[in-house]
RNA sequence: GGGACCGUAGCUCAGGGGUAGAGCAUCUGCCUUUUAAGCAGAGGGUCGGUGGUUCGAUCCCACCCGGUCUCACCA
């Protein structure tokens, strides 16, 4: 506020003004007897001139920004904004008093006043609020943009001038939530969709708990992790990437069925559906398969959405998306064959390269020791950009993740044999839901078995030796606990903030994030 | 990180080698049922930053800063 512009400068001066005249430009509080919604609502014509004359007598107070000012010399028009909406506010001289009413001349756009008096009908049509008398509430020396609506005889609302930079949209969201009327809409429906999601888990017997944030070592999920430090015990420490690995030492401990919404943070790009820090909800049954957590997970989903839309069915964008269970269920293999055309199973690794050469199909060349990873990279490539509907894909190679159970039909004799034979692909129990192209999540029927589960996470680490990136380093006591025994269990993760996107038809995760990560100015 | 595009008044935008325009907002005056209120007048800008080319740069060039889209990365 040192390098004051004009707008800037003339509004201190109005407050200094204000303060002359005795009046408190910010006052302690104002009883606000309902709101703007409420009185547009509740109002009904007069129909005799008795019946008017009793309205009168029936006071309000309501409390709001000033969106919008008409000075008509001794009368003035204005319109408040609070929670619930807008109303307009009527404020004559004669009814307020000179000295009041002269003090309106120092308001401004984005003062916040409270009014008490009667509800009323404009001759052009409008509820409104006659007032008796009116008080400043907060006096706002920052100019607010201007954003000036029209609302048709069709009743369609033009906006003109709209506060339209996305940049200064992000970096000040207060602003944006006070003159864009659908931001805080979105907001409002992100919070009821979240709210859904624990209904729905909670009438599963789910039970909401937590876990650290900050975390000596990461792990659950493959990404790059942040780094921090603690002073006292002088020690780096991670943000999380997942809380994966702290929800199954709660299964080990006893909990059959735990959930939580956790920030989780990977130091990665930025795009339309990745923001460093983002929302998961994760939930662990005991006892139960990967099958256990598609129909969980479908409940969610098409729960969600009827809570916030009344139905399964919405736009995003041009799309028409059914959230409608039980949703299409594919093999990743099966997903392949129907779009390539090739058995996936029948090809050598070799051949699959030469394929995916070929056919002009992008792979790390880090990941050509591995069949498993090259299957899941083809599908990648190839398969997800068909999945608009809600479709789960299951049943991955074990390479692509070391935390899940292998498939159930493989028995013990089989597995020794496949091992040994790197054209042999295993196969494991996981699954992600596909929506509108996007990664919704991510299940899996875990692993307990800890000799395995050893294993596999040593494999990782030496993996990430060999230089591939964003792997786990061994957590021990994680290890622990599945030593210690835990039970059969299912897991899934859910992308909060796509699926806010999807059903508040937002086109990038930075309209579903309240403060998403801007560079510094 | 690559590419394309963008950055001009508080907001939304136009302009373009001779140091700037509009609408809204602001200020002054008139107006006691207006509503994108109206009418008359006024003020407001290091044209993102730093260099360069030029007699002269907001405009051309280079670099930098910030952003949008997109590709890569990211399950």
């Amino acid at each position: 506020m040192s390098e004051q512009n004009e707008l800037i400068k003339r509004r201190l001066e109005e407050l200094e003004e204000i303060k002359k005249l005795g009046i408190n430009p910010y006052p302690h509080r104002f009883d606000v007897t309902t709101d703007s919604k409420s009185i547009i609502d509740g109002f009904t014509d007069p129909e005799n001139d008795e019946e008017k004359e009793k309205q009168k007598k029936v006071v309000v107070s309501v409390a709001g920004r000033i969106m919008a000012i008409r000075k008509m010399g001794k009368a003035t028009f204005c319109h408040i904004k609070d929670e619930t909406g807008r109303i307009q506010i009527y404020i004559r001289k004669d009814d307020v008093g000179d000295e009041s009413y002269s003090v309106f001349r120092l308001l401004d756009i984005g003062d916040i006043i409270g009014v008490s008096g009667y509800p009323f009908r404009t001759k052009t049509g409008e509820v409104s609020v006659h007032a008796l008398s009116y008080q400043l509430l907060t006096k706002s020396v920052q100019p607010l943009p201007v954003v000036k609506e029209e609302v048709t005889e069709a009743g369609e609302k033009i906006v003109y001038d709209a506060f339209a930079d996305v940049e200064l949209r992000y970096r000040q969201r207060y602003i944006d939530l006070i003159v864009n009327e659908n931001v805080k809409n979105t907001f409002i429906k992100r919070t009821k969709i979240i709210q859904s999601i624990k209904r729905t888990l909670e009438s599963n017997s789910f039970f909401e708990v937590e876990t650290p944030t900050l975390q000596t070592i990461y792990g659950g999920a493959n990404a790059k992790p942040f780094v921090t430090h603690h002073n006292a015990l002088d020690i780096d420490l991670y943000l999380r990437i997942s809380n994966e690995l702290y929800l199954k030492r709660l299964i080990v401990g006893g909990f059959n069925r735990v959930y939580e919404f956790v920030r989780d943070f990977r130091n990665e790009g930025i795009d339309r559906t990745h923001n460093p820090e983002f929302t998961q909800v994760e939930w662990y049954q005991a006892y139960g398969d990967y099958y256990d957590s598609m129909n969980m997970f479908e409940e969610v989903v098409e729960k969600a959405c009827i809570d916030i839309h009344g139905a399964s069915k919405i736009m995003y964008g041009e799309t028409e998306l059914d959230f409608k269970r039980p949703w299409k269920r594919i093999r990743m293999t099966e997903a392949i064959e129907n779009k390539l055309g090739i058995d996936i199973m029948k090809m050598k690794k070799d051949e699959i390269i030469n394929y995916m050469n070929t056919n002009g199909i992008n792979f790390d060349p880090k990941i050509s020791h591995s069949k498993g990873l090259l299957i899941a990279n083809l599908f990648e490539e190839s398969c997800e950009e068909d999945l608009i509907q809600p479709v789960f894909v299951y049943d991955f190679p074990i390479d692509t993740t070391p935390l899940c159970k292998q498939l159930r039909e493989y028995s013990l004799s089989d597995l020794e044999e496949m091992k040994k034979n790197p054209e042999q692909v295993i196969f494991a129990e996981r699954f992600e839901p596909y929506i509108y192209k996007w990664e919704m999540g991510n299940s899996y029927t875990e692993l307990n078995d800890p000799v395995l589960q050893r294993s596999l996470l040593e494999q990782q680490v030496e993996r990430g030796r060999g230089g591939e990136e964003e792997t786990h380093p061994l957590d021990e006591d994680f290890i622990n606990a599945i030593e210690v025994g835990m039970p059969p269990t299912t897991g899934v993760g859910l992308g909060v903030d796509r699926l806010v996107m999807l059903l508040t038809d937002s086109q990038s995760i930075r309209d579903v994030i309240f403060f998403p990560l801007m560079r510094p100015v």
